[in-house]
RNA sequence: GGCCCCGUCGUCUAGUCAGGUCCAGGACACCAGGUUUUCAUCCUGGUAACAGGGGUUCAAAUCCCCUCGGGGUCACCA
C-alpha cells in the first residue's frame, strides 16, 4: 500500500544486551524481513561516563549470533547515517536552535541542588505531582537575557502546553490518553548544552525515516514526550507499538542483570542453546501464532509474525520451555550439527584438540550420536562426559553396588575374555546382538549382564545405551576398564563371602 | 504518592475487539502408566486457571463499574 516499512533497535551500549532488548531486536527484525523493509541499528551511547566499546561489541556480536543483522547501521553504514548518537550531536543542536527560535524552548535557571529541594518538599508533602514546577516558564525574556548574558547556568526547557489530552496510538495497546497537565516542562537541552535522550532520539527517528516505533513498554511514558516534542517540531509521528515487558523468571521486576543472570544474551550462547531455539523461544514471549504452535523456523516466523497478536501483558521468562524447545531442536538436527555443536564446549573443557586428529573426530562423532537424544543443551556435554574422560573412575554407590553382586565376575570375566575381542566395536547394534547372544548362551537375563557391564565401564548406573559406551570408549580402554571392574568384583565378592 | 499499562492452569499462552459452539483448548513443568539394558527419547493418561464483587443480557472468560493484585514511569540516564 505504502513505502516500505522502516524500523529500528536502539539499544545503550552500557554492558550486554539484554534478552528483552533482544527480543525486541527479534521482533523488529522479524517485521523488516517479512515485508522488505529497512532494519536499522541506531547505538543511544550519548552518555559517555556509562559506554565502552567492548558494550557496544557486545550488542553487534549478539545481533550477529541470533541473525539479527542490520540492514543500516554503526557496522554497515547507510544513507541516514551516522547511526550512533554520540556522532549526531551538530544534528540534535541544530534542531535544538530553530526549537529556541520558534519559542518552543525556554531557558530554566534551575540549579541542580534547587530542583532536588523542590521533589524533596513533594516528597515530604506527598503532593500529588512530583516535577519540575514550571518556576521560570514565565520568566521575562528580557530578563533572561540579561541572565544568560551574565553567563548564568540554564538548562533549555520545552514549553509543554497546558489542558491538552495527548493520545498515543499504540498498535498495541489501543489508543492511550493523557492530560499534557501530568507532562512537566522536559529539559531538552542541559546546562552543559548537550541535548537528552528523548530530543535525540525523535530527531533520529526523524531523520533515518522510521516508519514503526516498535520498542519495550518501559518507554511508554517517554513517548508521550516525545509526541510534544514531534508536535514542536512540527514533524508527524511514526507508529508506535510498546512491547510487554519480560520479568524476572519467578516473577517481581523487570528482569535486571544484577538480580537475573538469564537477563544477559550472553548467558544462552555460554550454555549452548542452539540460535534457532532461542529464536524461536524468544518469538513466543508475548506473541503466539494460535492455540496450538509451539515450534517454528526462523523463516516461518518471518512469514506468520504480526503486532496485531503480540499480547499486551508481561511475561516471566520461560526457562523451562526453553530447555524443552532446545532439546527438540537438537534431536532434530543432524549428527553433523550435534557435532559442531558439542565441539567447542569439548575443545575448552580440554578433551578435543582445536584441530582433532582422526581418533579424536570418531570419539566425537560417537559422543554425538550417544548423546544427541539426551541432551538439551550442549553445553552439558562436559559434565555428561565425564567419565569418558576421567583417568580414575569415579564410582557411584549403586553402580558399586551392582560390581558386588554375584554374577557380576563372572560376567565382566566372560565378556572381557570371549566378547569383546572379537566383536565390532565400530558397531553399537551389532554389538548388541553378540552380547545377548552370548548372555543367553550362558542362561542370563539380558539386564544381570548390562549392570555390571555399565558400571565397570563408566562407574555409572545411567547413561548411553552400554555399547554406544563401549564404542565411544574403544576395544582398548574399554578392556582395561573391565578388567579392572573384574578386579573389584572379584575383591567384593572375596570379601562378601 | 501522581500518571499509565496489565490481570485465563505453577509457567508460556488460545479464546476477549465482532457475548452463545468454553462445565475454557494447547504447550512446558509436575504426577501415574507403557516401551527401553539404565537414563533420555517416544507413547498413553492425570492434576491444574477465567483475581474478587457488582451490574447489563435469555446468555459473560468475553461488555460496563468498583475493588484487589502485579508492572512501568515520574533524572541536567538512556
Amino acid at each position: 500500500m505504502s513505502a516500505p516499512i522502516r524500523v529500528r533497535f536502539a539499544p545503550s551500549p552500557t554492558g550486554y544486551l539484554h534478552i528483552g532488548g533482544a527480543r525486541t531486536a527479534l521482533y523488529n527484525w522479524l517485521l523488516a524481513r517479512q515485508q522488505g523493509g529497512t532494519f536499522v541499528l541506531r547505538m543511544e551511547d550519548t552518555d559517555e561516563e556509562r559506554n565502552t566499546d567492548a558494550a557496544r561489541q557486545t550488542i553487534f556480536r549478539g545481533l550477529d549470533w541470533l541473525g539479527l543483522t542490520p540492514d543500516e547501521g554503526p557496522e554497515q553504514g547507510g544513507p541516514h547515517g551516522p547511526y550512533s548518537q554520540s556522532e549526531r550531536m551538530p544534528v540534535y543542536l541544530e534542531w535544538a536552535e530553530r526549537l529556541k527560535e520558534s519559542g518552543a524552548l525556554y531557558p530554566c535557571f534551575a540549579t541542580r541542588e534547587e530542583l532536588a529541594e523542590l521533589r524533596a518538599r513533594q516528597e515530604a508533602e506527598k503532593a500529588p505531582v512530583f516535577g519540575y514546577d514550571g518556576r521560570y516558564r514565565d520568566l521575562d525574556p528580557a530578563e533572561a537575557r540579561r541572565r544568560i548574558a551574565a553567563g548564568e547556568e540554564h538548562t533549555w526547557r520545552l514549553r509543554v502546553p497546558r489542558g491538552e489530552t495527548v493520545v498515543l496510538k499504540d498498535l498495541i495497546r489501543g489508543d492511550v490518553a493523557v492530560s499534557s497537565d501530568d507532562i512537566e516542562d522536559i529539559i531538552l537541552l542541559r546546562a552543559n548544552g548537550t541535548p537528552v535522550y528523548n530530543l535525540a532520539v525523535v530527531i533520529d527517528d526523524h531523520d533515518m525515516a522510521i516508519t514503526h516505533v516498535i520498542r519495550g513498554e518501559d518507554h511508554l511514558t517517554n513517548t508521550f514526550k516525545q509526541l510534544i516534542i514531534y508536535r514542536a517540531l512540527g514533524w508527524d509521528e511514526p507508529t508506535f507499538a510498546h512491547l510487554p515487558l519480560i520479568l524476572g523468571p519467578s516473577g517481581e521486576g523487570k528482569l535486571s542483570k544484577r538480580k537475573h543472570p538469564e537477563a544477559a544474551l550472553e548467558l544462552y550462547q555460554q550454555k549452548g542453546y542452539p540460535v534457532e531455539a532461542v529464536v524461536n523461544w524468544l518469538a513466543m514471549i508475548g506473541w503466539s501464532l494460535d492455540d496450538k504452535t509451539e515450534i517454528m523456523s526462523r523463516e516461518e516466523l518471518v512469514r506468520s509474525f504480526g503486532l496485531d497478536r503480540v499480547s499486551a501483558a508481561g511475561a516471566r521468562l520461560p526457562m523451562d520451555k526453553l530447555d524443552w524447545l532446545s532439546g527438540e531442536y537438537i534431536r532434530a538436527m543432524s549428527l553433523e550439527e550435534v557435532e559442531a555443536g558439542f565441539r567447542p564446549f569439548l575443545v575448552e573443557a580440554g578433551r578435543l584438540s582445536a584441530d582433532p586428529n582422526d581418533a579424536e573426530r570418531l570419539r566425537l562423532r560417537r559422543i554425538a550420536a550417544a548423546e544427541k537424544d539426551r541432551v538439551r543443551r550442549f553445553g552439558e556435554i562436559v559434565e555428561r562426559t565425564d567419565w569418558v574422560f576421567a583417568a580414575e573412575l569415579d564410582f557411584e554407590p549403586k553402580a558399586l553396588a551392582n560390581l558386588g553382586k554375584a554374577e557380576a565376575a563372572s560376567v565382566l570375566e566372560g565378556y572381557l575374555g570371549e566378547v569383546l575381542p572379537k566383536t565390532d566395536v565400530e558397531d553399537p547394534a551389532a554389538m548388541e546382538a553378540d552380547a545377548r547372544s552370548w548372555a543367553e548362551g550362558r542362561g542370563l537375563g539380558f539386564g544381570k549382564f548390562v549392570h555390571p557391564v555399565r558400571a565397570a565401564l563408566t562407574g555409572r548406573t545411567a547413561g548411553p545405551g552400554l555399547f554406544d559406551c563401549v564404542a565411544i570408549l574403544g576395544r582398548e580402554e574399554s578392556a582395561r576398564r573391565l578388567a579392572a571392574g573384574l578386579e573389584r568384583a572379584r575383591g567384593a565378592s572375596a570379601g562378601g563371602a
